[in-house]
DNA sequence: TGTTCGTTTCTTGCATGCAATGACCTTCCC
DNA sequence: GGGAAGGTCATTGCATGCAAGAAACGAACA
């Protein structure tokens, strides 16, 4: 996932094969629990067996794929669950950072771009048109990539490349989906808002603040996925959907047997 | 990682080739930053090309090598940071694990099985002989795995597989130094009363305690790599070890513009 | 002596053939 | 009719050959 963003894009027949078939498996073309054949792919992507069967192992380690004990691979399905989990622990994850830009020490270089993205996302947060809701996804992004650099921590970047491979964990997951139901517009002002504090609680070192921020920021997230469960007309546009599976359960994990609080 | 402790061992020439391939790297016997030719690993591993180039991808998402962009793979190098944070990380999703746990609500049952755990660590902690640091290592596994078991959380398992796959951010990380250096000796009491901490909580539903616990807990192998990183000739006897470049300063990522305190 | 260009060797990326294992279907027996 | 056993088909695991590209070496020139 890094290797590709460095623009070679489709240098070797493995990037190849790997970006379509994200796309296939996250545009529905599979259905989860499928198997997923090589000589099958190898016809669709027009690529051989052998960077078929390397692309098919780089996504059983993003988690799109499930290896069977018996050999071959499976789209893998995900419960309403997962999704609630991806993205509590990219709010971990992403509070972790946070907090350890603020314990390290920024630059007054950072902070300064934290705040000039920020600016930038100020004057798109009222607009409700298509394109600002792009830009303002972009400018997102930039937000959160450059705070993840903030930490200076390589392992911190794998362990939530690991967590963001899935396509519905993302910074931008479900706000899109904004740019249709004006019911989730004020969650913008609030993820500004989150912007702000961050920004000053990392350049006043307070490590604390800096975390509970940025794990309350991606739990906006699932304000939206909640939102978006409720129109799933729209929830079936966003990429990945296919692979979800909704519970009709409010409590997609119900304990199995709750201890009462006794202190 | 998971498909190989499902016991088939040395079923196929690939889990093979990973299994020898990653002795040989903790064991040292390739340097950080040396290129892992495949023709020289065929002849060292009695596998064709084949297999050993799906696991050279397997260590390479495992985070034991890096691919170069021309192709190819090298050994990857750990700072005395990376380390560190490797171990913090760890505390953090190991605190997330606790957290879900408590707010989720455990099993009677589990919450048996881990006091069962802690029961027979109690008798050990105060041992000396190696024996007891064998077993009091295998009985930490065990309890860590079932905390991270009761979270309910398959992503939370990946994100941990993720991270404790190197070899010294394991719960065990260099806990068996401690046979040797009794100046750590204390560490397992202060160990064992976290995990009774631990149950307690999880128990009464705290998660925030739990969380905080837990990442306290981690910290512990800090304390002892500390330990560990004054004592040369012990550190180079664990397995990883290689891998490691030790830093002379004390504060081994400083900020590069430290900001003060303004409020 | 330092630098640059050309050549050679090594290394990886890819395709394909073969063999073995597992899945599935048919058939036969109870 | 149900279950078990046999056989057939499909699919994956592995090995190897070939070609393109990179790296290293050496030679020639400034």
């Amino acid at each position: 996932m890094a290797i590709e963003l460095a623009r070679p894009a489709h240098r070797t027949q493995i990037t190849k094969a790997v970006l379509r078939l994200r796309e296939l498996i996250f545009n529905g073309h599979f259905s989860p629990g499928e198997r997923m054949a090589e000589l099958l792919l190898v016809e669709l992507l027009g690529v051989s067996r052998t960077p078929v069967r390397l692309a098919l192992a780089e996504l059983e380690h993003e988690g799109l794929l499930r290896g069977l004990p018996t050999g071959g691979y499976v789209v893998r399905e995900f419960t309403q669950g997962d999704v609630r989990d991806a993205i509590e622990l990219r709010g971990v994850l992403e509070g972790t950072a946070a907090r350890f830009a603020a314990e390290r020490g920024a630059t007054a270089r950072d902070l300064t771009a934290l705040r000039a993205t920020n600016e930038t996302i100020k004057t798109l947060v009222h607009r409700g048109d298509y394109e600002s809701f792009e830009r303002y996804l972009r400018l997102n992004e930039t937000f959160h990539a450059r705070l993840l650099k903030m930490a200076r921590s390589p392992l911190l970047v794998r362990a939530m490349e690991g967590v963001v491979s899935l396509p519905f964990a993302g910074p931008g997951a479900f706000v899109l989906a904004e740019a249709e139901l004006p019911a989730s517009r004020d969650i913008l002002v609030i993820a500004y808002r989150h912007h702000i504090g961050l920004v000053e609680a990392i350049e006043r070192r307070q490590g604390e603040r800096a975390e509970s921020l940025a794990r309350e920021h991606a739990r906006l997230a699932l304000a939206n996925l909640e939102i978006v469960v409720e129109h799933r007309d729209v929830l079936e546009r966003l990429p990945g959907a296919a692979l979800i599976t909704l519970t009709d359960e409010p409590d997609p994990d119900p304990a199995p047997e709750p201890q009462p609080e006794p202190a």
